[in-house]
DNA sequence: TCAGCGATGGGACTTGGTCCCATCACTATA
DNA sequence: TATAGTGATGGGACCAAGTCCCATCGCTGA
């Protein structure tokens, strides 16, 4: 029987990602993965959590990231170290063989709220293991935290761009471009939008002092607790 | 009998908040959720969608960020346009008499990874939100990505600090003085790492010289296991 | 040959969640 | 006053996710 036969984990990730794909994720029965990989549903749940964990379970990202920033030379600024992990992910987990996989498996995520849910979780997971990260190299809370977010936000992106099967760079590479463009994107995040206005007028900057009094015009407009 | 006793939603919600504080969200049934507000399992999944929904059912909030953001005035920056709809949720959602709410809602979610999963697909959503009312303004595309990443980090650390017993401050302060140390962490995040060297001093306090800004108050830490 | 061990099978059980229909209270209209 | 309509509720059957416990299988080593 299907007993004793090996990878039982990879086998009931492969069966639940072509049944996701066929019919759906809530049109697929955990038994039903379970019968396609030659096992049972026992055996599943002793392999996997949960039904969702099934897509995320082989997650050796955190510490991939964790070691990535930690390892990072003393001189690197914290988005520095975030590129150092992001290429330690394209060199130990997004190899150019996984790319039809991640395509795959981001299609059939994309496809369910659910899958979505859980995504949403382990994308904060990542967040809080940067921010751990960054910190015990010394960063400043709020900035690892923001740091972490940029770090998260550019993992998405570039895991989005590399997974397109019309991309043929390797991750490493699409994430630090994806990097260049969010820094260049965020310094835009605090300048007028319209191009041609001048980006710091004196009023501007005088009715901007500190942080969070920019809109200082626009409270107080309407008062009704 | 209980039936026919108006607010049926409101006072699920305040059962299963009690009763999660009492002994858990795992250890609390929806039948006994129902129970004590008086109802059955059948009308509180018509209320909501499903058992961590009651924890996150009225959600006006992404209406009101969407609506604050394009309401923002044209010169406003795309943070600035945050900062606008943050100050919205002050007012519409956020109201101090809530605030109690909030910190013990807070709580049972911070307690529990199942509400913690709800929660981070909710704070998707928002980011999601704020992308769309980003781009209407016009906004590049990866501007609004940052923009409306930092707005969600910004909401998040302001709602923690807001729902803090401790805190008097009305929750667009809060938010607003908040938005405004993400600014300046985010401006770190390029810089170099090192402690003792110039942005503790001289650079960055003439940077920032506002009197209640940044740093000097809230010194709460934020752990994240 | 046998004992130990780890992975699997299997079934009972609880709970979240869906579905459908009966029931109740209120309202409008005749 | 009677009656039909409407919307919210109760109730139970039903399915799938997930837990628990124990039996069973195949391998390994003595």
């Amino acid at each position: 029987m299907a007993r004793w036969q090996p990878n039982a984990a990879e086998r009931l990730v492969a069966a639940a990602l072509d049944l996701f794909a066929e019919r759906g994720y809530e049109n697929t029965t955990v038994i039903e993965i379970a019968e396609r990989a030659g096992l049972t549903k026992s055996t599943f749940f002793r392999h996997f959590a949960d039904k969702r964990e099934v897509l995320f379970g082989a997650d050796a990202m955190s510490g991939l990231l964790v070691d990535g920033i930690i390892a990072a030379p003393d001189t690197a600024t914290p988005l520095d170290a975030v590129a150092h992990a992001l290429d330690a992910i394209g060199r130990e987990a997004f190899t150019p063989d996984r790319r039809e996989f991640g395509a795959r498996r981001r299609a059939v995520i994309a496809a369910n709220p659910e899958l979505r849910e859980r995504e949403a979780l382990k994308g904060r997971g990542l967040t809080a293991s940067m921010i751990d990260a960054l910190r015990r190299r010394g960063v400043p809370d709020l900035a690892s935290r923001v740091a972490a977010e940029l770090g998260a936000l550019t993992l998405a992106i570039a895991y989005e761009r590399w997974s397109d099967p019309t991309n043929g760079d390797e991750f490493g590479e699409v994430a630090r471009r994806t990097l260049g463009d969010v820094q260049t994107a965020s310094a835009l995040c605090s300048r007028s939008t319209t191009p041609f206005t001048p980006p710091r007028s004196a009023e501007w900057t005088s009715a901007h002092p500190g942080p969070g009094s920019a809109f200082s015009r626009h409270r107080r407009e309407s008062h009704h607790p």
